[in-house]
DNA sequence: TAAGAAAAAGCAACATAGTTGCAAAAGAAT
DNA sequence: ATTCTTTTGCAACTATGTTGCTTTTTCTTA
């Protein structure tokens, strides 16, 4: 079964915000319930046109950067220079972010995954090296874009 | 021994911009030094900043996109949303790059450096999915600044 | 080494991405 | 409902990157 793209309650959405101590607002509401929706990461670009035109470039700025200090979404660095950012995990909190899953970058449908359960393997730096964070991603072809060949598994 | 930052000479630069089919120009030659003279890796607007204003935005942009087709050069991937880059090894060749190594970037000094002894870890992939490259970006600080003898600033 | 062909540089204009200050509007609290 | 606070939208600005075209430089070869 696939993840059926079900469209998260109003309620839900606004406990997730209370949560963090924000104010409800429409376009707080509408972002959040974008990443709600797809199960893969959203770039500034992505959510400007699916919010339908409906908010100033200003504001989902703003709200993106706020979900970021806030521990709801994360950043995702990527190769082509956009910022991405999709939803953290229940451990992130406040200005303290714990992205120890690896990212995957469809280079077919050009999407972005969290990949939660692929943990990332211990990197052993050269001497002098202090590790903060590993950033891991990947690209290659997702699942869905996998080709349809009826000879493979 | 750690890499001397000794000038390249001018041979050595137009061998390597002939060994790529390149016509050798002024700007060429001197973002090549920059890049040879350098241990870590190099933006767009470090570039433009060291060349001393000698050069053209647009022929700094097009001078490292044609180093990047010839292999000459690779892309990193920022958090941060900025391209840097860094020579690559002699393994890559046109249209052909092979970085297997992880990118170090200092939250001290906010240089980049290519670690090329480090080698990327075999990671395992969810069913459906299919690796083509990995990238791994490792955050912390680097030798030098940990080093007890503080020369940079 | 001079002349023509090919490539690259420089320029201008445009395009995209992101930021800041401020007034107006919306949300929260009383 | 009124006040206070937060957020939004707007305008203007900076930074970054791209494209078309003309001039200059490099390469070729005679």
């Amino acid at each position: 079964m696939s993840k059926p793209a079900l469209t998260p309650s109003n309620q839900q959405v606004d406990m997730l915000l209370k949560r963090n101590s924000l104010s409800i607002t429409d376009s707080r509401k509408k972002i959040l319930q974008l990443f709600l929706e797809d199960a893969g990461a959203l770039a500034h670009g992505d959510i400007e046109k699916k919010a339908g035109e409906k908010f100033d470039r200003v504001t989902i700025y703003r709200t993106l950067q706020t979900f970021v200090d806030k521990g709801i979404i994360h950043t995702i660095p990527t190769a082509d220079n956009s910022i991405r950012y999709a939803l953290c995990k229940d451990e992130c909190s406040e200005g303290h972010h714990h992205d120890h899953h690896i990212h995957f970058v469809c280079t077919s449908c050009n999407n972005t995954y969290c990949l939660d359960d692929v943990v990332i393997p211990d990197i052993k730096l050269p001497k002098g090296y202090t590790a903060a964070q590993v950033e891991v991603v990947v690209e290659g072809i997702c699942r869905k874009c996998k080709a349809p060949n009826p000879l493979s598994p």
